[in-house]
DNA sequence: TCGACCGATGTTTACGTCAACATCTCGGAG
DNA sequence: CTCCGAGATGTTGACGTAAACATCGGTCGA
């Protein structure tokens, strides 16, 4: 009945207003925000009361700059535009929401010099308890000026990080699908691969190759590809016009898809002809035509297990381990025995 | 060669740690730091100097306290996962970052109430100086305790909202699509819905209708979708028992794509015997087979827009324009005149 | 009955920065 | 030679919160 005027309006409400109205101290107002200790219900129910009739936020900048603790992720991130980095920014959202924890995206500038193109950020101002690197690059670490005393994770990266590094497992994907097209019959398996710059390309591309190795087959020279729908329709045309190759293995769904195409418009036929199996699992891989075999990876897991690690070290423990998410493969109907 | 030794990790260097080794006072540190006023350009090389080699980083909690803004942009969405979203976010985090601001995603709990499943957040703490909602559902906006004092900018909303609205134009992306189908010689268009949830969905309904009554054709039952490759498929399955159906918009790409593989599955040829419009112009589209027919909406557009109207509101502009973002039709292989 | 103890609440102070104001220096005009 | 002003730099005091410490009743056992 007092304040009910929406005249003009006043700045912020802060917990002293708080505690004004509700007869006590900000110290206990502030116990009343953070459930903390035993507040009698009487005065913590005076005080909620207040909060919600003045329409009280904390406001978070104080409450970090007095805790030191933000209670934000950061999260680095070339870009958003690939399937895989945008189901890991889902899962680290949601698994950092959970914990409380608000996700914020640290920008990453390019730069060009001497003809490569580089990340390079100044991570100028700390407002982040800690930070997810996500990114995909031949990237020299040096190039982003991290802060020095914010735990870090890092996803695909080179093994040679000292950092905790949480991963899908590349070499088992990418064993899995040779395996498996080995297995239906064919000579050996040739590869769509990613971009150079991509670890986990590179692993990809690694454990194919042992993977042959191991089983005692021919080694094809490799398609070059970039994970996108036309590099791989231009590995599709190469392949078309070379009927010896049987089965192709793509470093990604979309490297598939072009292969698809490929074959699509020079009536080479799928699984018949050529098998190709895929990386990823993307939601429209089974509406692909004709459905994708592919491997399956847990996003969601690689973003909760970042997550749960980035937490740990948070809180102080130090050396925490790294973790690799195993994959499956899916197999749909663009795989076959080779024709005899 | 003073302090070298990487011994123990002190807390945190501040302004006054950098005045000290500099020689000055913190607010000339201030100065420098912000590029303000004139400084004498040697004081401000051995603030530069010191700053560097003590690792100095402003303390963003202390600055957003002091000044009241946090140089932060909120963004509000259900899911990442879903193309429109994710290009959007992108775009919004590339514009923001342009402007020396970060974004934060704002999580969204679900809720589920009376079997409805409805949002609701509690944006408890106000960290942000604005707020871009690019949000897909029928949300009674009361259910997300917003700010009352932090600018919003809504994307995929009603257009009742009072808020300022950027987005695509719905309308007439549906119309052009519709209208092509016409063109080519089909006596209807039958529609792939998406979600009654979504307004987008709803208004590309709206417009499909509208444009085959201003044409004086008859309007078909509606198939309802959820934007899913696999509802897609469903409509598919339907579709390929009616020889009589000859043209289709779909909803968006994914919906598109679960159609043609149950064309496929069925012996149904595109275009021959049935033509596909898509929404969305995903960059694999290019790549299903056949290539898809579909309007190309301009995401970043829609981010970079929603950004500058952002900024404007907080800049302290009243009553910032709505805007609306044109579409384009691309023409590749999913459609032709109907066999006579 | 009294003192110790415990739970509930209040008081003080510092977190790091920036705005406002104060001061200081130096050159030039009168 | 003095005074004034402009530019450079320093000092003080919030911003809103939470940690540390202080205080104040009341309960309970000896």
């Amino acid at each position: 009945m007092s304040e009910e005027s929406p005249v003009a309006a006043r700045r912020t409400v802060s917990a002293s207003d708080v505690a004004r109205a509700a007869g006590v101290s900000m110290q206990t107002v502030s116990r009343v925000v953070r459930d903390l200790d035993n507040v009698q219900p009487a005065t913590r129910d005076r005080v909620r009361e207040a909060m919600t009739s003045l329409g009280y936020r904390p406001n978070r900048a104080a409450r970090a700059l007095r805790s030191g603790r933000f209670r934000t992720i950061g999260v680095i991130m070339f870009t958003l535009s690939s399937y895989g980095n945008m189901r890991t920014l889902d899962a680290i959202a949601e698994a950092a929401s959970a914990l409380d924890h608000t996700v914020t995206l640290l920008p990453v500038h390019q730069r060009t010099r001497g003809g490569v193109s580089t990340a390079f950020t100044r991570l100028s101002e700390q407002a982040v308890d800690g930070i997810v690197i996500v990114i995909e690059a031949n990237l020299d670490e040096t190039e982003i000026d991290l802060p020095t005393d914010v735990p870090i994770v890092v996803l695909d990266s080179s093994r040679a990080s000292e950092r905790p590094v949480v991963d899908t497992d590349q070499a088992q994907g990418a064993r899995l699908a040779t395996q498996h097209l080995l297995d239906l019959g064919h000579e050996t398996v040739w590869h769509a691969a990613g971009p150079d710059s991509s670890f986990s390309a590179r692993r990809r591309q690694e454990s194919w190759r042992a993977t042959l190795e191991a089983a005692g087959r021919p080694v094809p020279p490799v398609f070059e590809g970039d994970w996108t729908t036309s590099s791989g329709y231009r590995i599709g045309l190469e392949i078309v016009n070379r009927p010896e190759i049987t089965a192709v293995f793509a470093a990604n769904d979309q490297t598939a898809l072009g292969i698809l195409r490929a074959c699509h418009e020079f009536g080479r036929r799928v699984p018949e002809d050529l098998s190709v199996v895929g990386f990823d699992d993307m939601p429209e891989s089974d509406s692909f035509w004709p459905p994708l075999t592919t491997v399956h990876q847990s996003f969601d897991d690689v973003g909760r297990l970042s997550i749960e690690i980035l937490m740990a070290e948070i809180a102080g423990s130090k050396g925490a381990a790294s973790t690799i998410v195993p994959t499956r493969l899916v197999v749909r109907d663009s795989t076959a025995a080779p024709r005899a």
